[in-house]
DNA sequence: CAAACAGTGTACAGTAACGAACGGTATTCA
DNA sequence: TGAATACCGTTCGTTACTGTACACTGTTTG
């Protein structure tokens, strides 16, 4: 049995076909997965931990466009049809998923038409992902981001303590490393979280519910609409 | 002939299936294309003019994600197998396209694998508009964003006036208008643009290039790769 | 033709985030 | 065990916006 959600709501026959080829492996914190303008060899279904998107225009500007755990899967611009994105894809949080070679996820998908409308759907769910970090990014203050990050890094990995630097939140949101400090240390009085050197508590969830408001649970809603469960 | 890009680059049959059941309209300005989580009619490949995507989260916050002008279509979610999306879509500025009813398309869809590719790698072109939007929202300034603002609504048009308000861009910039204003009279101020009532010229368009260059520049190469030309 | 409206220019005080920098405390490594 | 490194806290002046507000001018409408 598989902790992706993906495999899990997929036919019994797709998940079977994908299982049957492809390798179960532990990933480590930062471990690139997908280069930019490259034809990156595997595709992946997590397990656990969770990977960002980060996409990167010219000069060292970037941002993170989503992040993706057990809920989803990392193929997205195969299933479109295209082999080179201008997109990283690097592991955040360490964790195991199962790892498939892109050109065995290609046949399986000429065969299956179910798989590539499931597949299909979660990528909707992406864009809506995206469209909400550009809202967040475009309008809301850097708590109110904070405080969205925190959310979707938590429902990724289903715990309390959110093993991540005040740095990596800082290059995901593409703002200041001593920004975030300060926003955290302002969650931290409140009791919002707890904070020691290299990871977040999540005490209060309802208070970052409340702050990230206006930027949180489309894509939450829209796989939902997907999965049904 | 048509002069949408997608229905020129594709099989030429399945553009006949597609033109044979689409009907050519003439589609005002500020005309809602598609409403938000409702299962909208119809799908659009326009020939003049643009529609821009507007995301909406919850209070009155919102941003424009994407653009979409003749170099593409506007029925990504239907492809995508989902029925109901977040997002709004509207005309911009007037223009004519053809209008095909979902359901038809979604039978043509289930005949046609090629079409299924072919508008799927522009799904994934669409993807690359968000991130750029995103980064662009993150870490540009006003002038930046705007000098972006121009150059993507002119490559849709395809002509030097482009026929909008300062309140048009500052709605779709998620910024005050008044902001716009001003930033706009500094290129005014510096050749970069003409500027009347309702319209803009565009008079050196290197500079705006030069202004916006980390932001812009990805969709249009992913569209390359997509179409060849 | 007057009145209403849409679009633009400008001003001003307030604030959120910036870049740059420094000091301190855990943790890792030789 | 001492040195190097990673991570966090805080400060300071500066900048890019924001919200609000008002005045001006073309354009439409009754």
């Amino acid at each position: 049995m598989t902790a992706n959600k993906l495999l899990q709501t997929m036919q019994l026959r797709d998940q079977e076909m994908l299982l049957a080829k492809s390798q179960m492996i532990q990933i480590p914190a930062r471990e690139k997965l997908e280069e930019p303008f490259f034809s990156n060899p595997f595709v992946y279904f997590l397990e656990s931990g969770f990977a960002s998107i980060l996409y990167k225009g010219r000069g060292d500007y970037q941002v993170d466009v989503s992040l993706i755990g057990r809920e989803g899967f990392t193929g997205a611009a195969l299933v479109l049809g295209v082999d080179r994105a201008p997109q990283a894809l690097t592991m955040q949080v360490a964790g195991s998923g199962f790892r498939i070679a892109r050109d065995v996820l290609s046949e399986i998908l000429e065969q299956s038409h179910t798989l590539r409308v499931h597949l299909s759907r979660f990528i909707h769910a992406l864009i809506v992902q995206r469209d909400e970090s550009a809202l967040a990014a475009s309008r809301g203050t850097l708590p109110q981001r904070l405080a969205r990050s925190i959310l979707i890094m938590q429902d990724r990995l289903e715990y309390d303590e959110i093993p991540v630097t005040h740095e990596a939140i800082a290059f995901m949101l593409g703002v200041r490393r001593a920004g975030v400090t300060t926003a955290l240390g302002s969650f931290v009085e409140n009791k919002i979280i707890a904070s020691h050197r290299g990871s977040i508590y999540v005490l209060d969830r309802q208070a970052l519910l409340d702050l990230s408001a206006p930027f949180y649970g489309a894509y939450e809603a829209d796989l939902l609409r997907v999965f049904g469960s």
